[in-house]
DNA sequence: GATGAATGAGGCTTCATTCAT
DNA sequence: AATGAATGAAGCCTCATTCAT
């Protein structure tokens, strides 16, 4: 049982190298251009250990989405000024926003290329009907609702408002349309606040 | 040339046909799961006929996005209030694109295909270095920037900053995510207004 | 429509090029030892061929059985005295049914290995809860016990006690345990009747 | 060389309990359903250790066969009425192989699957030429031929007509086509020991 | 001796494209 | 020009076997 953490580590250490491939391989070529004996290679491993460790193909797409997910709302609250304005706030989760995903552009097109496929209307769907959101930006988006500092408009559309441009700029910059620095995307989420703002 | 306007029409409605087949089973199943043959059934031709009016598969998926990409331009140019306010031409773009794809959720969810693949990133890219921009929107920002009304923003902000928001709408409502009413959408345009505008 | 008798027998020559190459590889390696490949380069088709002709390769080998069980049918049919004594029905049925497989080894192998297997069992299983029982057979049974000439035994016994001795001799044959010569088939088949008779 | 009962034990019963474990997966699920990894998970050993005892997956299946043909023989023999008659000695080996398959329809289905496949067939074949043959049953067949009680046939042929017919009652028991009783297993005995009697 | 993660050849199936009719 | 049967490369997945621990 006690194995000794080495060997634990590299186990995981196997899974996260093929995880990375994937993410790299998908976000490059879509998930047509994905095939898993590419992805294997990516990661040095035989096809058929990935299925030692996904069930299949889909399993490990979604598996590589929900590490992507949790890594997205760790750096979103990471120093998240709870404290302070509902628009501190509000930029702050915008500006993590688009930092998490300029940092790493690959990231950015897995996850673009998952919302849009059946997975992840499949997940998206399924998160809605359980209430599973993501707790904090709701919370701001509720608390500045009530202090009838944000519109009164519901939930989804302050989403759309929000991410809606952010995600959209982000993918100008990673496909290289349109360059982003830092003063330009401080006044991007500034007018994404203006929008959702009364 | 003019071989008989009837053997003309015969033509391009297959070609149409053809068109209109690939988009409904694209939409539906997307990339993935619309074989040639299953469009070649849908638009009640042989597999073979296809290949007289496109190249390839890709060739026939860029070829209905072309025609998909005219129409929309179209449904915004309807009824354009080219002489009246900066905001009012906005609130009627953005009005008009809404309404275009909540009308035709296929349309819509074939674009959002598009533009996630490696085709759509293909050809944005081709379009910005080429200067081909969708005119009268194009126009609308600039005199409103010139006139001080809109933020001093570059264009493609502007443009997330509108279309990004109505796009995620559309998407929430289509996958029945969120269901939209006419007041909502106005708002939702508004809330654009908002963030553009100085 | 009419395409002429040509393009028709051209069709079924290559289904039938697909049945008989099916029969052969399974005959001789069993079900593990004939992938589609093998099968496909026996019938000179390509792999995707025998997708147009069977929905898979467990259809392939229902419809190759299927195919030799209408033969077997047929065989024991042709010449069969209806108007003698129930004696001399039952030895041209048993007398005939070893004729035809020891005039092909192959489809003795095949069917064996077919009735051994999931498929076989499926299907005899469904045979008897829908009462499709092969006729001539069945019918000499009943007649004969209705004389009193045949043992009141269930058919199914007396099937077991017809079949299972000639398919073991065949076995035998076939597989070079024992050469069989027309005068022990002969006696052999007159030893069934021993044990079915009153 | 004795490094003590207990080890000896113990390899022993690790042995059988993969052997047991292959007879149960290969009896329900065929050749083709018996994974080692599953023959492993069932035998609650390790894949790599029943290589320890097997030199392949061949030999394992082999083994298996061997381990149940000695319980068979084991059956037929015990209480085998030696000083009787040639009839009784018949029926009670008929009656007896029955009721062993019977009692464990597990091994009947492994021992069917194992006739119709390479293994059997090559096995069979090495008996033969070998003359390695069951010997009471042999015995009790050419004793009857000589005192001319049973039919001057092959003892090949002899074979065939007692255990083919059984060997058929059984699978329709044990199939569930055809639900067996003591009294039509003892009619069904006797059938046989006509068709083999003069 | 035992373990079970890793391997990769090989199986089944799909589908874009061609070409004889 | 239209047809659709034929092609075969390529995709996903399984599983007998090995070998480091």
């Amino acid at each position: 049982m006690a194995t000794g953490s080495q060997l634990i580590m590299s186990k995981n250490d196997k899974r996260e190298e093929i995880v990375q491939a994937a993410l790299e391989i998908i976000a490059e070529n879509g998930f047509h251009g994905a095939p898993i004996v590419m992805i294997a290679e990516r990661a040095s491993v035989a096809v058929g250990t990935i299925y030692r460790y996904f069930e299949s193909k889909d399993d490990l797409v979604v598996g590589t989405y929900d590490c992507l997910e949790r890594q997205m709302l760790t750096s979103i609250m990471t120093h998240y000024p709870e404290l302070r304005s509902i628009r501190e706030r509000f930029l702050h989760a915008g500006h993590r926003l688009v930092g998490y995903f300029l940092a790493s552009p690959m990231k950015f097109r897995f996850v673009e290329q998952f919302h849009n496929s059946p997975y992840g209307v499949a997940r998206h769907r399924d998160r809605i009907s359980n209430k599973k959101g993501n707790n904090i930006v709701i919370e701001m988006f509720e608390e500045g609702r009530q202090q009838q500092i944000i519109k009164d408009l519901p939930l989804s559309i302050l989403y759309a408002l929000t991410f809606g441009p952010l995600i959209e700029i982000c993918r100008n910059h990673i496909f290289q349309f349109y360059e982003l620095d830092e003063p330009i995307i401080t006044r991007t989420v500034e007018a994404c606040w203006d929008a959702v703002r009364r």
